[in-house]
DNA sequence: CATGCTAGTGCAAGTGATTGCAATAGCGAA
DNA sequence: TTCGCTATTGCAATCACTTGCACTAGCATG
């Protein structure tokens, strides 16, 4: 049972990018409410890449009352902080990668469903390519290619 | 606003690629409905690239009784045909290009909206990139990559 | 031309995501 | 501690898309 200590207060010498949200928050003018530290529980013990979906099921394990809105609300806050990026996945839905600690983009295989990062080295090699063909500059981590892995392709 | 659309110069009146689709459709056992008419029809003067949303608004205005269920079945259909292609837009939204001359991905600009294909040689590059790194066969027709164009990455 | 098999349609219900709005509640200041 | 401004919430309505199901209608065959 992962049992949430006390954070922000005790200073623990390897720094969570979760711990000070609250301040961080505050400090925009923005507000620190328990629908938003909810939210900020199940990211924290939820790293990767997740679904807005399942992390409405997840926050309202915790608290019943939590509703779509809010989540959907809080995520695009937290995405304005750097701690969610969004994206979309195979069927065009909200699938949000936590504490993105490189831009990187995503891989999809049609047939089995898994997931990939692209490698930074990969992903370098796409946005040039594509930088060169039309002076585009890629948001790499809003990028999700679908095809097929090396093991489905056959 | 810049829209790519490659075979806008010299298209012969008579040598379309729906020429002979109730025939084609018939000879897979499948059928040539009214509905499935009029969305031809409505995809037949609109080369490039279309969202659902629009093609049922341009369906209903030739046939008021059209339903977005029919309408989303048939472009699966169509799609099966080579038709037309679909993929995500920047929202997540259903986007179709209809007629694809070859198969390639798309570019949106974040800033203004705009959106471009990705040449084939761009694309290659991508493709070579992905399978040399995790053996991934890339589904190119379906790829949306966001960032910034030359004019808006300022 | 009439018939039967079954692909296709329309409806209605359901899911995922977004938005307007009135009521609520953080939190900085008095 | 209390007050007030306003960010945030929750609800309900809406949009985009999907799916199950009963009925309709293409069209191949006789």
């Amino acid at each position: 049972m992962p049992q949430a200590s006390p954070n922000a207060a005790g200073r623990l010498p390897d720094a969570s990018p979760w711990d000070g949200i609250a301040e961080r928050l505050r400090a925009s003018g923005l507000r620190w409410t328990p629908q938003r530290r909810t939210l900020v529980d199940v990211l924290r013990e939820h790293e990767g890449h997740v679904t807005a979906t399942e992390l409405i099921a997840r926050c309202r394990e915790r608290d019943q009352t939590t509703t779509p809105s809010t989540v959907y609300r809080t995520l695009d806050v937290l995405e304005d902080f750097g701690l969610v990026k969004h994206g979309h996945g195979p069927g065009g839905r909200e699938e949000y990668h936590v504490l993105p600690d490189q831009v990187h983009g995503h891989l999809h295989c049609m047939a089995c469903g898994a997931t990939w990062e692209i490698r930074p080295e990969t992903g370098a090699a796409i946005v040039d390519a594509l930088a060169a063909d039309l002076g585009f500059a890629v948001d790499l981590s809003h990028v999700t290619i679908s095809g097929r892995c090396r093991v489905c392709r056959d």
